[in-house]
DNA sequence: ACAAATCAGTTGTTTTTACAACAGAATCGA
DNA sequence: TCGATTCTGTTGTAAAAACAACTGATTTGT
């Protein structure tokens, strides 16, 4: 586990932890390492969750089957980054999604309720773990709430005035690079790439837009 | 503020805590209380948030304009709701909405770093609060991530397919009932509703489901 | 520097969705 | 109980998006 140490102390969670704090509280956050082949079930659909997961070797996929068995990988999980923080809280139910490993990794499980009840004054850097986590979660909600914003407009159109506005607003000009190119907006936007490129020319036609590659203007 | 302390109790942040103890916690969690007329901003787009708020009477609505000046009203929050939670991490910028009163409403702000900082021995529920938010943001996260995962699918069939697999799952059945009619669903998953309800009858056609008002069973 | 790969825009066709308008069934309220 | 309202399904039409295929420009790697 000690291996590993440094692994975790560039996570959100450990951020600020020093190398001996990390290690003094991989004990009284009951932290258990296991590792998995390729191709093996590292969380299954159906199951109940009570830890917080971290990542600290290998790769791993989340993946949803439907009912008639169609697979969609909802994303992936690289080293560093932590999962199943939305599934822990008591009334959630159980795992809707797998999470695979897609090559040989490590993990490490971390029981919630350990992380969350502050224990004894050995570990004075507890309180900052609880800090970290609640602001990874609340940026990650704050994330998923903005592009559900887009996400719920009709038409392309909308999709993208919707965010060019939030990009506008984040940037607070009506000057801004994206960090998406064209197929990484649209995927973003779920919607057809040479579609929202079209669209993108008739806003800019109807004098509502100007841009150049990355680079957005909003008139 | 005491007059509100039966309402905070009622709150999923103050879950568990009795009445006393809440009392005592106000003052320990910088707790301010502010009034609104109808029509009055509580938070203002470009603002930076650095408190949780909690809704104690009146009805609020969030709201967004685009660059262009159009509005669209995101959400309601009703008394004992909470909000401004995924805009407290010191890294998550200014707000891209306004929270607006649509009648006479009053608000109660707690400092972030007040909650997530257990004091002294004082509060002994505390640390009660503290899981009570991070269970209820966790929560939030989830919703929003299964949300996500159907808007995200292109076409009716598919967003309706993503929807009724979830059910079916969560009742870990596949006789079910979903806790909206056709007009709140298609509104759910950003469709319309006509155009859906043709749709699940196309379904029924093709023996993938079938179906009574709000009873479904997957095939 | 040059070939290969990636990227952005364009066009035409097909499919899907939105929209509008309506009808029958179910529900609600007085 | 009766009228009004709400809910769901149906249909036709217009609008929009997806899809496929291609072009020229830019970037990348050797």
């Amino acid at each position: 586990m000690k291996k590993y140490v440094p692994v975790l102390m560039k996570t959100q969670m450990f951020a600020g932890v020093g190398n001996d704090e990390v290690s003094a509280m991989l004990s009284c956050l009951d932290a258990r390492l296991y590792n998995y082949k390729k191709g093996e079930y590292v969380l299954r659909q159906g199951e109940h969750l009570s830890d917080i997961v971290v990542l600290v070797e290998g790769t791993l996929h989340i993946q949803n089957d439907d009912y008639w068995g169609n697979r969609s990988i909802l994303g992936q999980i690289a080293v560093g980054e932590m999962f199943g923080e939305a599934y822990v809280a008591p009334e959630s139910g159980a795992l809707l999604n797998d999470v695979v490993a897609i090559e040989d990794s490590t993990v490490i499980f971390f029981d919630v309720r350990r992380i969350l009840t502050t224990c004894s004054s050995a570990c004075r850097f507890h309180a900052m773990v609880v800090q970290n986590m609640f602001f990874a979660i609340s940026g990650k909600n704050r994330k998923l709430v903005q592009k559900l914003g887009h996400m719920s407009k009709r038409s392309t159109r909308e999709k993208l005035i919707s965010y060019l506005s939030e990009e506008a607003k984040k940037h607070n000009s009506a000057t801004f690079n994206i960090p998406f190119n064209r197929q990484q907006l649209a995927d973003f936007l779920s919607v057809d790439r040479s579609a929202m490129s079209n669209e993108l020319c008739k806003m800019r036609d109807d004098g509502l837009i100007e841009f150049d590659k990355n680079s957005f203007k909003l008139l």
